[in-house]
RNA sequence: GCCAGCGUAGCUCAGCAGGUAGAGCGGCUGAUUUGUAAUCAGCGGGUCAGGGGUUCGAAUCCCUUCGCUGGCUCCA
């Protein structure tokens, strides 16, 4: 008689024999969803696992990030070992999963193309088919050492004889066997549904000084729909990339001859920009800030006070020479600001100062990291600093973090995704700013986001050298985080340039320096908003709202003056006089993704109306020119996302 | 910057065992006067990203510069 041992799973709590496989278990149990992993005293285990003793079992379903992560850090194993079949004398370094994929480093005198891929594929496919166990194999230091080196991977020698203990745990599957710490599926055969998608380069133990590898990017899901889903997203995402739709849409170009990461905005691209920054004055002023301006240029001893040039030079624009003093291209705004502060003595009744800018700026980015609007050189922030004494930080810091969601909301980005950076514990030395300033700059980020019941990921080691911060990352409509808001204190600038006030005492005194961009940069953020939109903006956004179409010649002068009553009460419109049948000029205003299409001909003429048609939904019927204003400008004014009739 | 790939008309692309460039759409001109996603016809348009080399001859092969793409590193 075998002994029996007590489980509990999914809230029941089971007797059975000691040995009795989890699977086996399971079958007698009604559970919501077919689980492909559990999660067993801590480890996550193959639902083949033979229970030894009473314990607690979490199961994992396929829409768990952990068993995605265990299944694609096996699909990376399945590609290294596909990869030594097909080419041997390759060396691998290492393979994780990483968000909706996993990667493989290799080394290997000829480079891998993208042509490799499919006959990679297909080994690991065949791989799988034959469905090898995989097993865990521990195997003291040294003896690990000499298998590795005997197989000639010395990369993983290294890997070894850094991070193994006295006993270096491994798995291995036929004869492919890998130094990692697991867990991993049971057998080659569990990965079914997993494809390859690039090849790059990147550093041995990601620095840039050490030798460059090649890695495999892949992908892997428990079942095919999931799979087939994450490969219409990347297709999705494809067709509204806003490298694609921005010049398509002309709104957008960059030019050879200009030089790279500098954006030209076309008429319409600006019309959107400039919607966008007179609201964002508008909030401003609304929000008790002030706007300022100051130049792009400035002397080398500004940035020599502010410190750019000890720590910022290599993002710095060189020099240019002028009446024998070196100017540099400004690639921040703070220092203007401080000037303006220190123009005059400042006394604690005048702050809070809340100052923004929409400051263009120039970075030198290396070229390889430069990517549409998202990453430039030369861009707009819509920069702030908000300067304050330690007695009103809370109050600003809770102001600011509210004004920047509910700005974010009015772009419709309401699901968003908080970063608390801080210092890294193991490294104070970094930072500059004393041990009780961070901690009361930190208390006062987390009170203001404690205050307001928002989730945020405590972020170590990730907060810049002069202060911590807060990131606002927004969602979009695929689902993908983009960064845009920083709110960061600022330890450094004030320092630097003696900043002071004249206190209630009458003595001078440091103020707080909170420096913040809120949607970051203008060109980043409508290279998301164009993403997230698909270039479907919304109306009060749109560069064109309102299309009129005249059917035939003999309609363009009633045309022409309905677009001259709809430009009167604001609204942005444009008449087709092209000599076009209706369903051309149709067509047309579709392509251009105009939101309010008027179709006037003889019977509209006559009754002094237009046949409303709204981009992507089809007909609406006859209107009246009043009432079609009125909408209108309610959406317009409401920042609608859709228009709805 | 590094690794890999790419760069032919405004756009999408064909041409590439080396023999001085083509299509569709867009543009222009003309005809058509049109009712909810493409009317017809004609005509223009490219030092094949720039420069250099190999060759009798280069869009095609080689080198180089610039730009773009996927990553690495970095970041708004």
């Amino acid at each position: 008689m075998s002994e029996r041992i007590s489980i509990r799973v999914e809230k029941s709590v089971l007797a059975t024999d000691k040995g009795t496989r989890l699977s086996k278990l399971l079958a007698g149990l009604d559970l919501p969803a077919k689980p492909v992993l559990a999660e067993v005293d801590g480890r996550i285990v193959d639902l083949d696992v033979p229970l030894d003793k009473d314990g607690d079992v979490v199961l994992l379903y396929p829409d768990s990030e952990r068993a995605l992560d265990v299944l694609r850090h096996s699909g990376s194993h399945l590609m290294a070992h596909a990869v030594l079949d097909l080419f041997p004398g390759t060396q691998v370094g290492i393979g994780p999963a990483v968000e909706n994929a996993f990667y493989y480093d290799f080394l290997r005198e000829t480079p891998f193309t993208t042509g490799d891929l499919a006959s990679i594929e297909a080994r690991m496919k065949e791989l799988a088919a034959r469905d090898l166990p995989i097993e865990r194999v521990v195997l003291p230091k040294a003896e690990a050492v000499s298998l590795f080196r005997e197989k000639g991977q010395t990369l993983k020698v290294e890997l070894i004889e850094e991070k193994a203990g006295a006993e270096a745990t491994c798995y291995r599957q036929g004869d492919f066997i890998d130094f990692c710490l697991g867990p991993h599926l049971a057998s080659t055969g569990r990965l079914r549904h997993f494809k390859l998608l690039s090849v790059s380069g990147a550093y041995w133990k990601g620095d840039e000084r050490n030798q460059q590898l090649q890695r495999i990017y892949g992908t892997a899901f428990f079942s095919k729909d999931q799979l087939e889903g994450y490969l219409n997203l990347i297709e999705e995402a494809k067709k509204r990339d806003h490298r694609k739709l921005g010049p398509e849409l002309d709104l957008y170009s960059f030019a050879d001859d200009l030089g790279s990461g500098l954006p030209l905005w076309h008429p319409k691209g600006a019309r959107i920009r400039a919607v966008i920054e007179q609201h964002w004055r508008e909030r401003h002023w609304a929000g008790g800030y002030d706007i300022l301006y100051s130049p792009h240029i400035g002397r080398a001893k500004l940035w020599q006070t502010s410190g750019h040039l000890g720590f910022y030079k290599d993002s710095m624009y060189s020099p240019m020479e002028i009446d024998g003093q070196d100017y540099y291209l400004k690639p921040m705004n703070c220092p203007f600001h401080i000037l303006i502060y220190k123009s005059r003595l400042r006394s604690y009744r005048d702050l809070p100062l809340r100052w923004a800018e929409l400051g263009t700026v120039y970075r030198y980015e290396r070229s390889g990291v430069l990517h549409g609007l998202l990453r430039v050189r030369g861009f707009t922030q819509d920069d702030a600093h908000i300067i304050c004494t330690p007695g009103q930080i809370e109050d600003e810091i809770l102001r600011v973090l509210d004004f920047s969601v509910s700005l974010l909301a009015d772009f419709g980005f309401i699901d968003n995704k908080i970063d608390l950076s801080v210092r890294d514990p193991k490294n104070p030395d970094k930072y500059c700013g004393s041990d009780d300033l961070w901690c009361r700059a930190e208390a006062s980020l987390v009170k203001a986001l404690e205050t307001r019941g928002y989730p945020y990921e405590r972020m170590e080691g990730e907060a810049v050298f002069y202060g911590p911060k807060i990131d606002i990352k927004i969602k979009d409509a695929l689902g993908r985080l983009w960064q845009c808001t920083t709110i960061q204190f600022d330890f450094n600038m004030s320092e630097r340039f003696d900043m002071t006030y004249i206190g209630e005492d009458g003595r001078e005194h440091r103020p707080y320096m909170v420096h913040r961009a809120l949607l970051g940069s203008l060109e980043r953020f409508f290279g998301v908003l164009i993403e997230h939109t698909n270039g479907n903006f919304p109306l009060w956004l749109a560069p064109v709202q309102a299309a009129v179409l005249p059917i035939a010649d003999r309609h363009d002068g009633y045309a022409s003056g309905l677009v001259a009553r709809l430009r009167e009460d604001g609204l942005r419109a444009e008449a087709d006089l092209s000599r076009e049948k209706v369903g051309h000029k149709i067509r047309e205003a579709e392509l251009r993704k105009v939101p309010l299409i008027l179709i006037v001909g003889d019977k509209e003429v006559r009754e002094g109306t237009a046949s409303l048609r709204i981009h992507g939904q089809g007909d609406k019927g006859p209107v009246d020119i009043g009432a079609f204003l009125a909408k209108a400008q309610a959406l317009v004014r409401n920042r609608s996302l859709t228009v709805l009739w």
